[in-house]
DNA sequence: AGTAGACCTGTTAC
DNA sequence: GGTAACAGGTCTA
């Protein structure tokens, strides 16, 4: 087992897994936590400052965790000075980080996640991945596995209207080259989201979502219901009698951009969290 | 360019 | 105990 000590306030590993980023992840009754990255099981523990990695390699574990690419302590406290809500929010949830998960399983999480609550978005995973593979906690399952399920299938499961945006995306993904959607990493954010939107089910909120959440997209802002309500109170007030439509997203996403900069992502999650997990 | 409704379903609030 | 509103939206007319 290895143990590495994080700065105060770098990671807050329960929170950051909990905040509605990723859904697979199952806590075990000795305190650590489970999850997988692609084909890799993760196993961690975190005490204070220390974290605790099991059945994994560090450098697996720093690349999803991304600890070596922002200082988050010290970014928060430059946040915070510029921004009381921002402040409040790190206040009663500092550590809350910004995963590189798999942009395969990122993909169809949030495909699954149109207007349902997270703890349904799990359920629906599971059940997806129970039809796909046979097991409801292993990995996420490949394409190949993906393809075989059935709309009829999935409804049956509780998909609801998802059920053939997922049946349909997969066919459309397995028309592109391998290695397509991870290719996409790094990429410029108007580029990823005009490479994702063509696919059924996928808008610019969700194009968003993948791309903050697996292709490193950090100044991306995914404007949901939530994120809209603080924009329109917060940081652009104009919008205060708008409607959500595209132009306003833009505008909103372009709010939170000038106020938090390239790194806009990672407080817009302090700040959702706050509104819509906690 | 912006608005209105439909779309699945489990949970929570009266 | 039934009913309505809501949930990390997208698509079509």
């Amino acid at each position: 087992m290895i143990s590495l000590t994080l700065p105060e306030h770098e990671l807050d590993l329960e929170a950051t897994l909990f905040s509605g980023q990723l859904f697979r992840w199952q806590r075990q009754d000795d305190g650590w936590l489970t999850g997988y990255v692609g084909t890799q099981r993760l196993c961690l523990r975190q005490t204070e400052s220390t974290l605790e990695l099991a059945e994994t390699d560090e450098a697996t574990v720093r690349h999803f965790l991304r600890l070596d690419e922002l200082a988050l302590g010290e970014q928060a406290r430059r946040w915070s000075a510029s921004d009381p809500l921002f402040a409040s929010a790190w206040k009663r949830q500092p550590g809350l980080r910004l995963l590189r998960q798999d942009p395969h399983e990122c993909f169809f999480s949030f495909l699954c996640a149109s207007v349902a609550p997270i703890a349904r978005i799990s359920k629906m995973l599971q059940a997806v991945c129970e039809e796909a593979s046979g097991e409801p906690l292993g990995p996420f399952p490949s394409l190949e596995a993906l393809l075989t399920l059935r709309e009829s299938q999935l409804r049956a499961r509780g998909l609801g209207f998802r059920a053939e945006r997922v049946v349909a995306a997969a066919r459309k993904l397995a028309e592109k080259p391998d290695g397509w959607l991870d290719s996409l990493r790094g990429k410029p954010l108007a580029e990823i989201e005009s490479e994702l939107t063509p696919f059924p089910g996928i808008g610019r909120k969700i194009a968003d979502c993948i791309a903050l959440f697996s292709l490193d997209a950090d100044a991306a802002v995914p404007v949901d219901t939530h994120i809209w309500r603080i924009a329109k109170t917060h940081y652009a007030p104009e919008l205060r009698d708008a409607s959500l439509t595209p132009a306003n997203y833009e505008r909103a996403a372009s709010a939170f951009q000038r106020k938090f900069g390239p790194y806009a992502g990672w407080a817009q999650q302090t700040l959702f969290y706050q509104q819509a997990v906690k």
